[in-house]
DNA sequence: CGCTTAATTGAGAGCCTTCAATCATCGTGG
DNA sequence: CCACGATGATTGAAGGCTCTCAATTAAGCG
């Protein structure tokens, strides 16, 4: 059960509830909050699904698969909601990318407290659908798409999702790894490394140390991308 | 709007609401019926995201990227709820597998109106979860999964999905074609075929005609899916 | 400033795709 | 009921894109 102002924000900013409500009160009896560090996985209960709240840093949702295999199924950043399914098929853990804050409920004793209210359940229901129409997109690319176009796609996802360092230009600091990038992509981190390189020979990025992007050319990304 | 009964049922089995009641009129008013012919594309707003109801047969949902290239990024069976994503980066359409019978409503109209109702926004988001959970086994396939371990991973995750035509063992009459499997899988026709008749020659299924295919070894099926 | 880890670059192999031909299935019409 | 034609499925050979393995270079932290 957390104690501190961060739920109070979460109910506040995502479903407008009041912490001192009844809903408000009940949130707080199933909420558990979590601090992870940079690099570390979230002690979760995976024998249930589970909603999370992400209310600062940036985290990746690990699918794990036989033979040591690990396919990224979503990035995740400040204000997002993730939802980790109970190991089924393929295990899943949530790595932070960045320090992260966490307040973690189990979704069916959630939905349960939020079916009373309205206010709670649509914007999870929105979210959800979110979650889901990104899944496609992602399986679209996994699917249908070579390695130039992944990285393209990749790149401006990115840029819809974070904010651009630079005022002018579209320049991103990029929390992940190039494995977390390969792992995403369902490539490997040389190929990734590789189309890096040629979109920086075709003068459509800059990259400057390991996780700097500067998008020179969002337009010329966008055609390259595959998008229909 | 709808006038037969199968909103009726829809409303009753999936939300336990009354067709007569406030809630149900209004749904009612949103709703749409469409009787499509296999093969047939629904003819739908894709301006906006919807929400369609499979009532009874089977559908595919297909992505299109650049090039001609489709990825089919579900199927749905009877029962099933489909939430279709106004044209984004990639247009989508709805494909009958089967002659089947759709009810469509606007998904924005159609949430509002079950904000009231906690019963409706409540199985919305179990299927919204279920759907999204499915999407992202999906990508872990197209993303690290050979094609052995697709092919066998599609056919496990349809046997659940269909009933068996027999009592005693698993046969499946699959109503999607090669192309369909393909197109799911992210593979090209020839490869499926390929691996059809490897797990044939191996044993593990038995196909007839086109449609027919029996699970001689679920076991091992399941083994060399790549499920952790 | 040095060390550890991540990223880049190169060469060769493998899996799936592409292209092409043959075969089977199934709906249709005689 | 069977022959026929059209579409779908199977099978084969060659090529391509990405992976794998290996070495080098760069980045970032102590």
């Amino acid at each position: 059960m957390a104690a501190s102002g961060t739920l109070d924000i979460f109910l506040r900013s995502t479903f407008g509830v009041e912490p001192g409500s009844h809903v408000g009160r009940e949130l707080r009896d199933l909420s558990n909050e979590i601090a992870l560090k940079k690099g570390k996985t979230a002690p979760l209960d995976h024998s249930i699904n589970l909603t999370v709240y992400l209310a600062s840093g940036a985290t990746k949702l690990v699918a794990h698969a036989k033979g040591g295999r690990e396919q990224i199924v979503a990035f995740h950043f400040g204000g997002d909601i993730i939802s980790v399914p109970a190991d089924a098929m393929h295990a899943s853990s949530l790595v932070a990318l960045k320090d992260s804050l966490l307040i973690v409920f189990p979704s069916r004793e959630f939905y349960d407290r939020g079916a009373s209210e309205p206010a709670i359940l649509r914007p999870l229901l929105d979210r959800a659908q979110t979650a889901l129409h990104r899944c496609r997109d992602k399986a679209v690319g996994l699917g249908r798409k070579n390695a130039r176009e992944r990285v393209a796609s990749f790149l401006l996802s990115m840029a819809e999702r974070m904010e651009s360092v630079e005022e002018e230009a579209l320049v991103l600091d990029l929390p992940m790894s190039r494995r977390d990038i390969a792992d995403s992509l369902g490539l490997t981190i040389e190929t990734v490394s590789r189309q890096f390189g040629e979109l920086r020979d075709a003068g459509l990025v800059l990259t400057g140390g390991r996780s700097r992007v500067r998008l020179c050319d969002p337009a010329a990304l966008a055609d390259m991308a595959g998008h229909f």
